[in-house]
DNA sequence: AACACTCAAAAGTATGACGATTAGGTTTCG
DNA sequence: CGAAACCTAATCGTCATACTTTTGAGTGTT
């Protein structure tokens, strides 16, 4: 999943130094002095910096240097991008950016999900359910996580949307980062999880209006809490 | 906006290559090959390929050479891969993906605008849903797309959601695609002009309710006619 | 003050050499 | 005969260097 080799690592190290302001808006890289702070080659620089200019965070400009683009520019959907700014200090924003776009698109994945989802998706989806609400009762945060993402996951496949599928990875670092910083409840809400199991339930009968607003409940749920808990 | 040099150039010709199916999953390529085929450096070709990596559209793998990935993996969301996929083959089921995201992703855009906008916002939304009403009676389609796609992005910025406010150019994208391709009605239909005119009147008047309902009208619309008009 | 000219700085490209990894065949041993 | 260890060649990965192209900025001329 990772870029691999020096580049990989040249970019884990640069990325994130934009994406948390270290390397602010404007400022300028020469190639050279990247090859000597990092002890690499001009290949192994170029190629990182193309990926950042790929994804719009940077700018190689001659006679100039690699300037830092304005974060407006950046390819926001990038997964690395995403990554890199949930670790750093825009944290805040990038989860409550995260959270309306969780709430526009898994409501409407779930509504597809019921029309479209196959037999293994619905028993995948019942089973989990069961599994969050086993894991919430004994306050096994860590097992309720991996099935929470597992539970999303499945819903935005069997939405038989691409690009809905393809936030799995997306929402799965929101859940994550959100557990991660303590910013749900020490124990999941039993609300919550039976909200997941009328998801399930619905998805199973094909009912997408009732798969829609136990959806729409659950992120606007999340959001709010999110709202509430962030620091700025 | 797009990259720039010699890479950039055999992007332009592998990008489109594999997202059209001529280079289909599995399909082996070799650095070599690809600097003599195309007349360029190692160094030219790498740059391309680890842009390509960066996309999860190849693997690059010693001892084997350069594998296409299957469609699964591809970063859907890169407005290069994106583009690809519009002016390939299965430009179909990337319009009908565009489509669903579009039906989840404005509605709520448009009630959070209500919310947040500002007063150049609304101004700006208000003389666009003029000049699109005009532009339609004169079935100036070339115009009429224009200020379509301004509209959406407007609202979509003044959602204040960076992540959705980066969705525009995938908007227009689709906006474009659907009037090249003679997917929509030779003349804009008064009643989907009536409706952008709600929606900025809903966004002035702060009414998300209102301004979430018209776009929903909108963008369903939009979708029922796209999959009442694409050929498979 | 406006314009043209020059120069040097930085990225862009090409090339040859070498290193590292690994698929697949070959040998060896049980 | 089979399996495990071993070797080999193919291919990507990295480095070092030289050269080319673009362009910002300074210089000087009108």
């Amino acid at each position: 999943m990772e870029i691999q080799g020096l580049p990989g690592r040249l970019l884990a190290d640069l990325g994130p130094a934009i994406a948390s302001g270290a390397l602010p808006e404007g400022t300028v890289l020469r190639a050279e002095e990247l090859e000597q702070r990092h002890g690499v080659s001009r290949t192994v620089v170029r190629e990182a910096v193309r990926i950042l200019e790929s994804m719009r965070m940077v700018e190689p400009r001659r006679r100039v240097g690699i300037t830092v683009r304005p974060k407006g520019d950046w390819d926001v959907f990038d997964p690395l991008v995403i990554r890199w700014r949930l670790a750093g200090a825009d944290r805040s924003a990038q989860l409550r950016s995260l959270g309306s776009l969780r709430v526009a698109v898994e409501p409407a994945a779930a509504a597809l999900a019921a029309r479209c989802a196959d037999d293994d998706d619905r028993r995948e989806l019942s089973a989990l359910a069961v599994e969050l609400t086993v894991t919430a009762r004994a306050a096994d945060l860590e097992a309720f996580l991996a099935h929470d993402i597992a539970f999303h996951a499945v819903v935005l496949r069997a939405s038989g949307n691409e690009m809905f599928a393809h936030l799995k990875d997306t929402v799965g670092a929101v859940l994550t980062g959100r557990t991660e910083h303590r910013l749900m409840p020490h124990r999941p809400r039993e609300y919550a999880v039976q909200l997941h199991r009328e998801v399930a339930e619905a998805v199973c009968a094909g009912d997408p209006e009732r798969a829609e607003r136990a959806m729409r409940t659950i992120v606007v749920g999340a959001l709010e809490e999110l709202d509430a808990t962030l620091p700025d």
